[in-house]
RNA sequence: GCGCCUGUAGCUCAGCUGGAUAGAGCGCUAGCCUCCGGAGCUAGAGGUCACAAGUUCAAAUCUUGUCAGGCGCACCA
């Protein structure tokens, strides 16, 4: 039995005894917190749920906890003894006849071990990265997308039907400067001499776009081709090219390169979208206009120097927000809004947004806005997670797309691969200021915690293969009584716990909570394998252990899927 | 100035819906391979949980204040 479902047993078994007791309370199932103990010793489950009863009746805990004890209800085969310690505390040792079972349930459910039932015939929409195509992914983004990707792995090991979003905007200010910082970089090509613009974007990757537009133009089949020719190049025959200039459309050439190369990226760092929602549709379909009329029914926006403005300030923010600029041309507030709806129109369950520390601001208006349309908005999700910063020399740097002072995510797969790349964005919790060493990533790649998961799994492989078939105890007739060693009862508490902790995970969506898990776990396996041999001259005790292993195998199996990460089974 | 996030071992970070002795990795010290993979295991050193008040039987965890860092506070996205 899952260790969920033993604490609701003993919640519901304290709340009838704490009634038969008589006891002066409004006490619900909520208010009695079971918390799994650090010493094994006193218990494996305790309360403090007398300490919040003996104020009100004026006893002292340690008397009341006694009287819960002795009328406490529990079937021994799950909780063998229940007994009280010093203060008042209420302890509930398990009966390792339930962790027998639990190995069963592990091997006869294997894949579907640890999964709840939750998000059956439900859809969820976990919409994220949504960077422009400006530039590569950088590292900053990974960040992002692997928690996205993990958060809809987590959905989905619930039962969730997933749809994995996109969402960008290809006009706008960002993609005029693109353009102009493409068109300058070709222009250089021709003419070292000429200027490029100082807000531009100054990544070598933008030469490199300038320089595939030139090879597509002249049919060259690489850069050097490239550099050849233009190196033979006079001056005449340079002013002639650059005759031809504005028949280019840079700004289309740049995009589908640079989207090329993102969608590549993830790729690589095996997340695959769905869908990618471009904000033009939201002014093709007319919903912007229809959302602007209704603001304006509801007499939610004004008209003010020139602009639309959305009152806000109704919203509990302290002032109103633009949204049409005096030049006519909605702020991003607006088809952002127009969105939202959209999604909210395709009928999800569930609406996970995920952003970066930066846009935090702007959700409420965004989701205010939602709401004044109309819309029931409960079921949407805003996942805030902080930046990571690049350390340089010891030094920290802000990473910007158009300062090039980034990292690309490519770069990272390269120099640590794909496993580490995604283990190190969801190790830290989505909140803490990550610290990115990109020579400390190198150095470190050697020891990573990522190898301690896949060594354990490794290992088990392997012993599985020394195992001789013939010697194979049917999983019904397997003797699990034989699995006394402190070790064994250690792993077998470990992999009780899987399915609290995806629950868990579901709960906050953090990633998080499953790698610590999953190291939790590797390292009670690793200790029963340093101090036990699974195959030995007793034919039984072998084929319980190989039982053992064998469940510890799927459970990292099924938690190493949720984060993504490979398990092979010979390093 | 205002709002949000963060401050835990030398370093990188867990633990935060309050519970018993605050954990892990890296680094440091000392051990462990006749035997299923030593990318492992064992032991040790290392802490005023930023600081200060408060709430509570009980605070790293909750509240308030102070200090330090990150991110916002556009007719940019």
């Amino acid at each position: 039995m899952s260790i969920l479902l033993v604490k609701k047993i003993i919640n519901e078994s304290i709340l009838k005894s704490i009634k038969s007791c008589k006891y002066d309370t409004n006490i619900d199932e909520k208010d009695i917190k079971l918390n799994e103990t650090k010493n094994k010793e006193i218990g494996d489950i305790s309360t403090g749920i007398s300490f919040i009863l003996a104020k009100k009746n004026k006893k002292p805990p340690i008397e009341i906890a006694q009287n819960i004890v002795k009328k406490i209800d529990l079937d021994k085969n799950l909780i063998m003894k229940t007994n009280v310690s010093k203060p008042g505390f209420i302890n509930f040792h398990l009966n390792v006849k339930m962790l027998y079972d639990n190995l069963f349930q592990i091997i006869v459910k294997n894949k579907n071990y640890g999964r709840s039932s939750i998000g059956i015939n439900k859809k969820a929409l976990v919409e994220f990265v949504s960077a422009n195509p400006t530039g590569p992914l950088t590292v900053g983004h990974g960040r992002q997308a692997v928690l996205g990707d993990i958060v809809s792995r987590i959905l989905e090991f619930n039962g969730y039907l997933v749809e994995r979003e996109y969402y960008y905007n290809d006009a706008g200010r960002q993609m005029r400067v693109l353009e102009q910082s493409i068109k300058s970089r070709y222009i250089q090509l021709f003419d070292k001499e000429s200027s490029f613009p100082e807000h531009g974007y100054h990544g070598d990757y933008i030469v490199e776009i300038a320089k595939n537009i030139l090879i597509k133009e002249l049919g060259f089949k690489d850069f050097k081709e490239l550099d050849i020719f233009l190196n033979d190049l006079n001056n005449q025959d340079k002013k002639k090219y650059l005759n031809k200039i504005n028949k280019i459309n840079f700004r289309n050439f740049g995009e589908e390169l640079i989207f090329d190369n993102i969608k590549k990226t993830l790729k690589r760092i095996r997340i695959n979208f769905d869908n990618f929602v471009n904000e033009k549709q939201f002014y093709d379909d007319g919903s912007i206009e229809k959302i602007l009329k209704i603001f304006e029914r509801k007499k939610l926006s004004y008209k003010k120097d020139g602009a639309v403005w959305l009152k806000t300030s109704e919203f509990g923010k302290e002032v109103d927000t633009v949204i049409i600029k005096n030049t006519g041309e909605p702020t991003y507030r607006l088809p952002d809004i127009a969105y939202h709806s959209n999604k909210i129109k395709r009928e999800f369950d569930l609406i996970i947004n995920i952003l970066g520390a930066d846009h935090k601001d702007t959700v409420p208006d965004v989701i205010n806005g939602v709401k004044a349309l109309g819309y029931e908005i409960n079921h949407i999700k805003v996942l805030i997670h902080q930046f990571v910063s690049l350390i340089v020399k010891d030094e920290k740097m802000k990473m910007s797309t158009r300062k090039a002072n980034f990292v690309t995510l490519d770069d990272l797969i390269d120099m640590v691969g794909v496993d580490i790349s995604r283990y190190f964005f969801i190790m830290r919790g989505k909140q803490s200021h990550l610290n990115f060493d990109i020579d400390l990533a190198k150095k470190e790649s050697d020891e990573n915690p990522v190898f301690y998961l896949q060594y354990a799994y490794a290992r088990i492989c392997n012993i599985l293969k020394f195992f001789n078939e013939d010697e194979n105890i049917e999983l019904k007739k397997t003797n699990f009584n034989l699995l006394t060693e402190k070790e064994e009862i250690n792993l077998m508490k470990n992999l009780n716990c899987f399915d609290e902790i995806i629950i868990d995970s579901l709960n906050t969506l953090e990633p998080q909570t499953i790698a610590n898990y999953l190291q939790q776990l590797a390292t009670s396996f690793h200790k029963f394998y340093a101090n036990h041999r699974v195959i030995n001259s007793n034919k039984e005790l072998t084929n319980s252990r190989i039982k053992l292993i064998l469940s510890t195998k799927i459970v990292l199996e099924n938690g190493l899927d949720i984060l993504g990460i490979s398990h092979p089974e010979k390093m």
